[in-house]
DNA sequence: AATCCGACATCTA
DNA sequence: TAGATGTCGGATT
């Protein structure tokens, strides 16, 4: 369930009479627990309250009490050993009259009258699985606002067709915004108290509902309508009252969709909310999914977290506006100097969605300005940052139409708080009319013409010359001499690749085709003749291609919220080179962290931040991981604090170390990949004649020493196996799965599904295996040992038969940070790959003696595995059993890892950092590169 | 023919 | 329900 559902099921229950013996179920049931687990709690089976409630397990204690005494049993609830014991995150106890609550892990207490719990139910929110952002907790109001809008634009939509077209999207995109900047006006005073804007639809409109469009349509006509003209204009009276508001939100089309009995019901109701609670920000980003059949289910999905959102503006600006009114101190004239260089400072986002960052970075520019205008005695003066500044290109209509009006109301807001009411409402009408968020397509548009150069120079002339060929122009012309441009966001995050889910439509695969078709194009549009491989890059890249380009001709820095990998494996020496040059190099990186939304299900998402200017000195380079931060000389490409070095795959060790191949490959729909029953049916099936079932090891099978088994035949053997039913069942299954593929490599393998797509074994030799992915709590890569015979399948990488010295270098800390640094990662996991992680790793020279020590090192590894017989490489290389369970393996790789070290600087590393330094030292002098 | 990557996909402890 | 590992198509080389 998401958000929205759950705020929906509460109002529900709390709306109907209090029923003691049924709400704790009712309780749960509306978030989301499924009705078998409340079928186990209401029989007792699983119900471990001690004090007559209903406590589940990890969850929740309810208690229902008699009249009055409902604070005592809050009491009582946690102090009862049962609601420890199940590790409960929430107590709750209601009379039916009042409702206490807490929060156990933060201690937060809710005390309500019943009637209201259903406004709190974001307290509760994390029963529901929805925990990662603590503002939603407090945006009750934005959820319900949304959920009301929801009803309200699919009811609309239902009675108005003729509104459903993509023709007409847009107006309806833009009534929705109207109606949302007329609820927040008339909670605000910015239309007058006594006549409000819901009430006068709800009066004027006839209750059958027939007439609502044409006085809601009348109403804006009058704010459309500059107050001297209503009177000639034939504004009927009632409609007078209302204020002229323009600024663009009222210009164009006035038509209003046809109302039936329940949208008029939706808006009176949506209309009684107290609009004084939103949160543009958060707000913004929920609403959009209004618009969006795709989103509609993922509320939230677009929401950018305040403190992620100010991991980016922070070092972008913010953090030197605020060292500088340090500075300034009471220096009336610094202070001075800073509001004016403040008025000249423009945020324009390039994927500004609903304006999260647009809307953040205004408010806190409007909190540093206040304090200035406080030290200077001019509390009362207007701000001099003009909403206008805050430039933003947006794809979608809808987005576009709330990105501007989420910056109105922080207006107005921050007008609120730092000048007060009264001079707000004094100059805040007739709104600016001027539309400063562009719809577009960002990788399309020329930058230049949405930000126009602040110098003199010619900016659409570059901007041409670059891209070959003309860009769309936007055209938006202010005057900023002498300013500065800050460039962020969050764009969207597309790999080069994307994977459809395996239940996926045809439908759905056709449209996911198209849409990455698109982007391609985009892509192309940004990089061709720049970089050839423009196809294997992040969505992302061009926005940060874009901001380059757009640097070169302005005086502006830029940061992106991005997909981690962009900053790892192949992307790194693809991209990077041409982004890092003319003096523009990352100043800035938060190194990766893990992604979090709104929605109730996170995005599976590992990103990272990084800025690009050129600024020189020292960068600031922040952890992801703990929110340190360190003052160094360079950040490179791979956010590790070094020169810049780009590390290309190579398809040969280049030192000396012998080949490791990839495994072998089966896309088989998992019919040629068994467990152990039915290898053993398969092989009595086949008879002693055939040896056709051999031991398979994904990562898992060599980890957990399990092992799979697989069919591994000839085409011969197949010929004579295939009719036994036994293996027909197995070969079908690979052969449908391969005839539905859309790889053509796949469609012909559909004729031979005996076979594995990509074949890698050789003989019976000694085989070493390589996991592909590996956690990053392991210390060292789980190198394992296989059996004679054995098929390595593509989970893994193979060693066919080699030198034991190879395998001490393989499972060294040396080994391990490199390949954590220059391979692909998964998440944050490891990704080992030959070409680009093995095939690179730097080596000194190594003498005969070396290679004798080192040999012996692996030879105790192994030794001291075995005497751990029969515990697992997942348990032996579990890095908190190590050190107490498996003390002469810890010994063993400290023994090689001294070894080793000692050969490329003559003693232990003291850490990564160091192993790093002095790995892409040895790179670069290898490869005869100069590091720049 | 080999290899990398996934606003990933899917298991399992 | 999060951590660990799986899997295949599209693209590049």
């Amino acid at each position: 369930m998401n958000a929205t559902e759950i705020a929906e099921a509460i109002e529900i229950l709390a709306e109907q009479p209090f029923d003691a013996a049924e709400f704790p179920y009712a309780f749960l049931e509306a978030f989301g627990r499924k009705p078998t687990e409340i079928k186990r709690l209401r029989s007792g089976n699983t119900n471990k309250s001690d004090l007559g409630g209903v406590l589940q397990r990890n969850h929740i204690h309810i208690a229902v009490t008699a009249p009055g005494e409902v604070t005592h049993t809050l009491t009582a609830l946690r102090d009862s050993p049962a609601t420890a014991k199940a590790k409960a995150k929430f107590i709750l106890a209601t009379d039916g009259d009042m409702l206490e609550a807490q929060d156990l892990a933060s201690g937060d207490i809710l005390s309500c009258p019943y009637p209201e719990f259903a406004e709190k139910f974001g307290f509760f929110l994390p029963l529901a699985g929805i925990t990662t952002i603590p503002q939603l907790r407090e945006s009750s109001f934005d959820i319900r606002a949304t959920r009301l809008f929801n009803k309200l634009y699919l009811e609309l939509l239902q009675d108005n067709p003729d509104w459903d077209t993509a023709a007409r999207r847009a107006d309806m995109n833009h009534f929705m915004a109207r109606l949302i900047f007329c609820f927040y006006a008339e909670d605000t005073s910015i239309f007058h108290p006594s006549y409000p804007f819901t009430g006068t639809v709800e009066k004027m409109s006839e209750r059958d509902s027939s007439n609502t469009h044409e006085v809601i349509a009348e109403l804006f006509r009058a704010m459309n309508t500059r107050k001297e003209n209503h009177e000639a204009q034939g504004i009927k009276s009632w409609a007078r009252p209302f204020p002229y508001v323009n600024g663009g939100l009222f210009g164009g089309s006035l038509d209003v969709p046809r109302f039936n009995k329940s949208a008029r019901n939706y808006l009176i109701h949506i209309g009684g909310l107290n609009w004084t609670k939103i949160n543009p920000d958060i707000f913004g980003s929920m609403i959009q999914a209004v618009a969006d059949d795709e989103e509609r289910g993922a509320l939230g999905m677009h929401y950018t977290s305040v403190p992620n959102i100010l991991k980016v503006l922070n070092p972008l600006f913010l953090d030197d506006l605020r060292a500088k009114l340090e500075e300034a101190g009471d220096n009336k004239v610094k202070l001075l100097n800073l509001r004016k260089r403040m008025a000249k400072i423009r945020v324009f986002d390039p994927a500004c969605g609903s304006g999260n960052f647009l809307v953040i970075a205004y408010k806190e520019m409007r909190k540093i300005e206040a304090e200035i205008n406080q030290r200077r005695d001019e509390t009362d003066r207007a701000s001099d940052i003009p909403l206008t500044n805050f430039r933003g290109i947006e794809l979608r209509d809808f987005p576009a139409e709330i990105a501007r009006l989420a910056l109105i109301i922080a207006e107005f807001q921050s007008d609120v708080l730092y000048r007060g009411q009264k001079l707000a409402l004094a100059e805040f009408l007739p709104l600016d009319a001027q539309n400063w968020i562009v719809q577009g397509n960002a990788l399309r548009l020329d930058w230049l013409t949405v930000c126009e150069p602040t110098g003199k120079g010619g900016g659409k002339i570059f901007a041409d010359d670059l891209y070959g060929a003309p860009l769309d122009q936007a055209k938006i012309d202010f005057e900023n001499e002498g300013g500065e441009t800050y460039i962020c966001g969050n764009p969207p995050y597309i790999g080069a690749t994307t994977k459809a889910p395996k239940g996926a439509s045809k439908e759905t695969k056709a449209r996911l085709k198209r849409e990455a078709e698109m982007r391609k194009a985009d892509l192309e549009a940004v990089f061709r003749g720049r970089i050839d491989a423009w196809k294997s890059l992040d969505y992302v890249c061009g926005w940060l291609m874009k901001a380059a380009d757009y640097g070169k001709v302005e005086n502006s820095a830029a940061a992106f919220v991005s997909t981690n990998s962009i900053c790892q494996g192949e992307q790194v020496f693809r991209f990077w080179p041409s982004i890092i040059k003319d003096q523009l190099r990352i100043n800035f990186a938060v190194t990766s962290f893990s992604w979090k939304n709104l929605a109730a299900k996170n995005a599976g998402v590992t990103v990272c931040i990084v800025g690009i200017s050129r600024q020189s000195g020292m960068a600031k380079l922040y952890s992801g991981k703990d929110d340190t931060v360190r003052d160094v000389p360079n950040i490179n490409a791979y956010l590790v604090p070094y020169h810049d070095v780009y590390v290309e795959n190579k398809s040969k060790p280049i030192q000396g170390l012998q080949a490791v191949v990839n495994g072998s490959k089966p896309a088989d729909g998992g019919g040629l990949i068994f467990d152990a029953d039915i290898a053993h049916q398969l092989r009595s099936e086949a008879g002693e004649e055939f040896q056709v079932i051999r031991p398979f090891f994904g990562a898992h099978d060599a980890t957990h020493g399990e092992g799979r088994y697989c069919i591994w035949a000839s085409k011969a053997q197949y010929e004579a196996l295939k009719d036994l039913p036994g293996f027909q069942k197995r070969f079908d299954i690979v052969a449908e799965m391969r005839n539905e593929s859309d790889k053509e490599l796949t469609k012909a393998g559909a004729d031979s599904p005996y076979a594995f797509q990509q074949v890698r074994q050789r003989g019976n030799e000694t085989v070493f295996q390589i996991p592909r992915h590996s956690s990053e709590e392991r210390e060292f890569f789980p190198v394992a040992t296989l059996p004679k015979g054995a098929i390595v399948g593509d989970g893994g990488f193979a060693f066919f038969d080699p030198p034991l010295w190879n395998i001490a270098v393989l499972v060294s800390k040396v080994a391990l940070s490199w390949i954590a640094t220059v391979c692909g990662k998964i998440k944050t996991d490891y990704r080992f790959s030959n070409t680009l992680g093995w095939n690179t790793l730097p080596v000194p020279p190594l003498t005969e003696k070396n290679k004798a020590d080192l040999s012996y090192c692996a030879e105790k590894i192994l030794l001291a595995r075995e005497a751990y017989f029969p515990a697992t490489i997942a348990e032996l290389y579990d890095a908190e059993k190590m050190d107490e369970q498996f003390p002469e393996l810890r010994d063993a790789h400290a023994a090689n890892d001294e070894v080793l070290e000692r050969i490329y600087i003559g003693r232990r590393f003291k850490n990564d950092t160091e192993r790093l330094e002095k790995l892409f030292e040895l790179y670069t002098k290898m490869t005869g590169k100069k590091a720049a």
